[in-house]
RNA sequence: GGCGGCGUGGCCGAGUGGUUUAGGCAAGGGCCUGCAAAGCCCUGUACAGCGGUUCGAUUCCGCUCGCCGCCUCCA
């Protein structure tokens, strides 16, 4: 079995094939750290940090690099709007989205690099573009000449001339072409600048992502990816700098995430119809919008809706509800959740109950990250566990062993797709689960007594406070739910 | 106008040249339960339209219609 990806840059799907034996070099395009990102900026983000796990997990050393572009027009104005610095701006948001990203369950990338940080590195990377003459200063910017790299367009599917032709912008006074780009920009008053032969300035947005890719990754790393929205200009622009400058291959294989949809247009920021992940984890949750930003393929386009999340969180519970039954049934028989499951190419630890849905859950996901068929192998793995489940209440010694190997698969599974499930019976609040037994005791007699009055009234009440009960052969268990 | 993608049962959403079902949600019926909840079982016969290739197409090709993305900052 091997992994095989849709390469944007051939437009199929094709045989995953690293620079570098068992190692994966991997880059996505980061947050421009001028405000909260919003839930289509996370959803790619999730992504890859999910196709990064998923390397992991087969057996993959992986090197994961994101930017964080933290100098731009945006945190320019953004920081005169709340009145404080552009570093105090770009601090803010980082910290942020990293938290926000954190409680969707993604992990931070192996490197984080910062724009500000490789200045240097870009000023010497445009300095090589000029001299080879595919760049050239004027007034104190210093532009890229899309004419003169003979490969513009190839990610994209465009000649210059289809381009010309839907031009919408007024060329910018000092561009030979109008779709030249800027790689360096004059300071004006007041901005943050820094010295360079052409005079204070700061870098234009794609020269960050060539120069600090291939500071950490090399030329023809293995996967660069973003969004769809990416790849043009920015990721063809991107080739343009870094093969134009070394005259090899940049990336080996391009990856582009779908689009998120509110109703019929995609969610963006000048459309003004977003929704602040921010927001969206503390009135979801993480782990619904994980299961929501995860259960589709990368390369649709989603829509973001109350009845999509309606549906995720339903589905969503389906796993939590089985986890926290088998850990009610199981005890101290559990299986642990790796917290970096790893399985090599091959056969071993598949075995037993729950191998049938491991090798589903890895045909799909070696499938071009088909994470809708791994899904449906993680469902369906519940359903042999729910039923292992009921036999065991039963005694069933056979079952029990079965229930076991199953939640084993399934822990494993979940960590490689990333879902924490915080144990919720008890949860961390020792009080709160001491009360919580106690009344289910005062149920429980009230129960053996007859009296389904007071034993429903304790159920109600304690469904009102967000406790949920269920009366199993085995004894009631409770597991936290929403309160109402 | 140029480039690209998509159109699957009530909804979301995989997949495949042919005989056996994706999966989830919702719905109906049943089992279990003191009643619930959770769970399990059963039910639904779908692939935009029109042509073509083929012994046979939802699955390949063409056209039509519809939707979306990119061509401007954008994940």
């Amino acid at each position: 079995m091997s992994i095989k990806i849709f390469d944007s840059k051939v437009r199929k799907v094709v045989p995953f094939d690293t620079r570098e034996e068992g190692k994966v070099a991997m880059y996505c395009c980061g947050p421009t750290v001028y405000n909260y990102i919003h839930i289509g900026n996370a959803r790619t983000m999730l992504w890859f940090e999910f196709i990064r796990r998923y390397f992991e997990y087969r057996g993959y050393d992986v090197t994961y690099v994101m930017n964080y572009t933290d100098v731009d027009d945006k945190i320019i104005e953004r920081s005169k709007i709340e009145k404080i610095t552009p570093d105090g701006i770009a601090l803010k948001y980082t910290k942020a989205f990293e938290d926000d990203l954190a409680a969707m369950g993604a992990e931070t990338p192996d490197i984080v690099s910062k724009a500000t940080d490789h200045i240097g590195g870009m000023i010497e990377a445009i300095e090589g573009l000029v001299e080879k003459g595919l760049a050239y200063e004027s007034e104190g910017n210093v532009w890229y000449s899309v004419e003169k790299f003979d490969g513009y367009g190839k990610l994209s599917g465009r000649t210059l001339d289809d381009m010309r032709a839907g031009e919408r912008v007024e060329p910018m006074p000092g561009k030979h072409h109008p779709l030249d780009f800027s790689l360096w920009k004059a300071a004006k008053e007041g901005e943050p600048s820094w010295d360079s032969p052409w005079g204070p300035g700061r870098p234009g947005w794609h020269i960050e992502c060539s120069v600090m890719s291939t500071k950490y990754l090399g030329m023809g790393f293995d996967v660069h990816g973003g969004g769809t929205d990416l790849i043009f200009p920015h990721h063809e622009n991107e080739i343009a700098q870094a093969e134009g400058l070394e005259d090899s291959e940049f990336v080996r294989h391009w990856m582009h995430a779908g689009m998120v949809q509110m109703g019929a247009e995609k969610m963006s920021k000048s459309l003004g119809n977003i929704v602040l992940a921010h927001d969206a984890v503390a009135q979801i949750g993480g782990e619904v919008l994980r299961y929501w930003a995860l259960s589709g393929s990368y390369r649709s386009q989603v829509v973001f809706s109350d009845s999509a999340l309606d549906d995720a969180r339903a589905s969503y519970e389906r796993w939590s509800t089985f986890l926290s039954s088998a850990r009610h049934s199981l005890g101290d028989d559990m299986p642990e959740a790796p917290v970096h499951p790893r399985r090599k190419v091959g056969g071993e630890g598949l075995e037993g109950p729950g191998s049938e849905f491991t090798q589903r859950f890895i045909s799909s996901m070696d499938d071009d990250f088909n994470s809708a068929g791994a899904f449906a192998a993680v469902h369906e793995l519940v359903t042999e566990g729910n039923k292992a489940l009921e036999a065991t209440h039963g005694g069933d010694v056979e079952a029990r062993a079965r229930l076991i190997a199953l939640t084993s698969s399934f822990v494993e599974l979940i960590a490689a797709l990333g879902f924490g499930f915080a144990p919720s019976e008890g949860g961390s609040d020792v009080l709160v689960g001491g009360l919580v037994e106690f009344l289910l005791e005062m149920r429980e007699q009230a129960r053996a007594e007859k009296a389904f009055e007071r034993a429903d009234a304790i159920r109600d009440k304690l469904s009102e406070l967000g406790v949920i009960t269920e009366d199993t052969p085995s004894g009631t268990r409770w597991r936290l739910g929403a309160a109402d």
